[in-house]
DNA sequence: TATTGTTATACTCTATAACTATA
DNA sequence: TATAGTTATAGAGTATAACAATA
């Protein structure tokens, strides 16, 4: 096997492990989610509403489509955690954190970052050299 | 904010770099696979099938119900990419790939790994400061 | 005419539970 | 009795397409 070869297969490894790790950190989520009585994309869509939303914004941030997003307001507002409010261009409404919402979205948060992998795992001096390589991996 | 809340705030920002990473992978996957006229799952499994296995064991490494393997396998079959060979203990079915599988397998797998982010956007001296950090957040 | 959100519908992925055939 | 695979069914998550209201 080249030297070529031996880099591929490195990578490959290296791509397995990522995924590994954010395996885990979903399920933690889903745990963490479930425990408030969420199902993840209620949780997922709550964490993005630090700030009142248009839907479509939601949906690019979400990568979905704007139906969904209409599915997922529906259940948030029945459980009392978010409200539509109609932006100033009319047809557009602002997905907008009740004080409950607002509430648990600051626990989740709160929860997702104390039990992330790389807050326990790893040590400042760590994260810092893992932050450059991640840039470099997301660079268009 | 206190150091506690830094480290808090840059271990939440790392993790959401990493994601972004593992669904760029996916999405790229989901590519490849497109590209080869196969679903995702059916891409994930013939991945798994380098060597000949028991459906219980590609099970537990897609971490999925045995039902459903019996589903991507039938689907499998009928695209003439496995067979079921019967195993010495005859409960057991051994997934094996045929020809057309086993070139399909490795078209994709070296496809997948060509295009890998880590292989394309990190050299091999990243390559080597990344591993350490990958195995240390997969420490149980 | 283009865009926002909604509705109705349908699809993909996957699990659960009951079953069979071996062991 | 326990295990491997199968069958039938159901559920979660999400998309597609046609539509209403507004721009």
């Amino acid at each position: 096997m080249g030297k070529h070869d031996d880099q591929l297969a490195q990578a490959t490894q290296l791509s397995q492990m990522l995924i590994d790790v954010v395996e885990r950190a979903k399920s933690d989520f889903a745990e963490i989610a479930a425990s408030f009585g969420l199902p993840v994309p209620l949780a997922r869509a709550i964490c993005l509403l630090d700030t009142p939303a248009p839907m479509r914004d939601i949906a690019a941030r979400l990568v979905c489509e704007r139906s969904y997003v209409t599915s997922l307001a529906d259940e948030l507002e029945q459980r009392g955690l978010i409200t539509r409010v109609p932006g100033e261009d009319r047809r557009v409404k602002l997905l907008t954190l009740t004080t409950a919402g607002t509430e648990l979205r600051d626990q989740i948060a709160a929860a997702v970052a104390v039990r992330s992998l790389v807050f326990r795992r790893l040590d400042a001096t760590q994260r810092r050299q893992l932050e450059p390589l991640l840039e470099q991996l997301l660079t268009d």
